[in-house]
DNA sequence: GTCTATAATAGGATAGAC
DNA sequence: GTCTATCCTATTATAGAC
């Protein structure tokens, strides 16, 4: 069996600054914070990326993308019926928030939008990032029968959807918006069987 | 007829700091940018706001709402189907996306992720302006008769699917998830008729 | 109400010893 | 690879003349 290798610095630094700007954001997120949250010194962070806090923005949302991705291919991959999986993730979604008594949504969102049209290396990992969601969904979708135009416009929007919803219900504190949209998204792929 | 009233100066401070704050975020907005944009000075500021950045991001964010709200009731007001005036209102927004060169996405997003949990004043701001959208489309499906429940939960849906749809449309810098989000959206409402 | 100057602090980034 | 010290600039906020 493969030991479980201690995260080295780089891996806690990466991990720190993908939680930090879930919850504070790009701009909010400051890089001696990041360090002293990893445990690590300020010259670490610069040995690993002396591309300064734009590299740092660009392995955090690589990370996020990551993590997220493994989150929707569960949640996918848990149901045979993709429609019935997809409100299975917003439930699940609107469980880590609460859990996280509403810090942790999007892990990527707050950081998209702050430096859209002023940092392109980290725009294009964030692009990246919605199309490979998108992608998982819509693969899915493709397996289960969709014809390829609906699969494709189905994913869209239901990345669209469980990200708005996410963003509401964080900022209301509340279930509603995930559940409900769970529900309507599952309602809106149903209603391409017939 | 009345005169149009040249704005004031605290017209222009809020005016500029919520422009500002939609294109760069909360964090990323300088108190001395938004008084350069505004043609105001610091000083001016601190006199009409002298809470200091969060009382002036309340009141961008408040401006915002009742800007957002305009474009929505409009959008409602010009087709007697709600279904098909919500569509409507996303490829307004795709529109406006568009021609701003991908800058002018969800006025309050970036602000309300990068503060939630970290500014009461703005997270209640934030929070209040969904409500108020989402009260809007709730009202107008109600009028056009469906019933209480129905009518609550589509608002949820149609206000996170156009938030995500905004988002991602502004990250890929293409209109296709706001115009598909809108045929979807028409399409449940629809399903709800039968 | 407006303006300039300035305080006090925190930000990103670098240098060089170890 | 790690650590500390430091530079430079930008930030929020205040003071006080006009």
């Amino acid at each position: 069996m493969a030991n479980t290798p201690q995260p080295g610095t780089r891996e806690r630094i990466v991990h720190a600054a993908s939680l930090l700007m879930q919850r504070q954001g790009y701009e909010g997120t400051g890089i001696k914070q990041v360090a002293q949250e990893a445990n690590a010194t300020l010259g670490s962070v610069y040995h690993f990326f002396p591309g300064g806090k734009q590299a740092l923005g660009v392995a955090a949302v690589e990370h996020a993308d990551q993590e997220f991705a493994g989150l929707l291919a569960k949640s996918l991959s848990e149901e045979a019926d993709p429609a019935q999986a997809i409100a299975g993730c917003a439930r699940t979604l609107a469980r880590l928030l609460r859990d996280s008594e509403w810090m942790d949504g999007c892990p990527i969102s707050a950081t998209a939008l702050e430096t859209t049209g002023r940092a392109p290396d980290i725009e294009q990992a964030v692009a990246q990032a919605f199309q490979h969601w998108r992608d998982l969904v819509a693969d899915t979708l493709r397996e289960a029968g969709f014809p390829e135009d609906e699969a494709r416009d189905l994913s869209h929007t239901v990345i669209s959807t469980l990200e708005g919803a996410e963003l509401t219900a964080q900022v209301a504190r509340s279930e509603t918006p995930l559940i409900v949209a769970g529900k309507h998204l599952t309602r809106l792929i149903d209603s391409y069987k017939h």
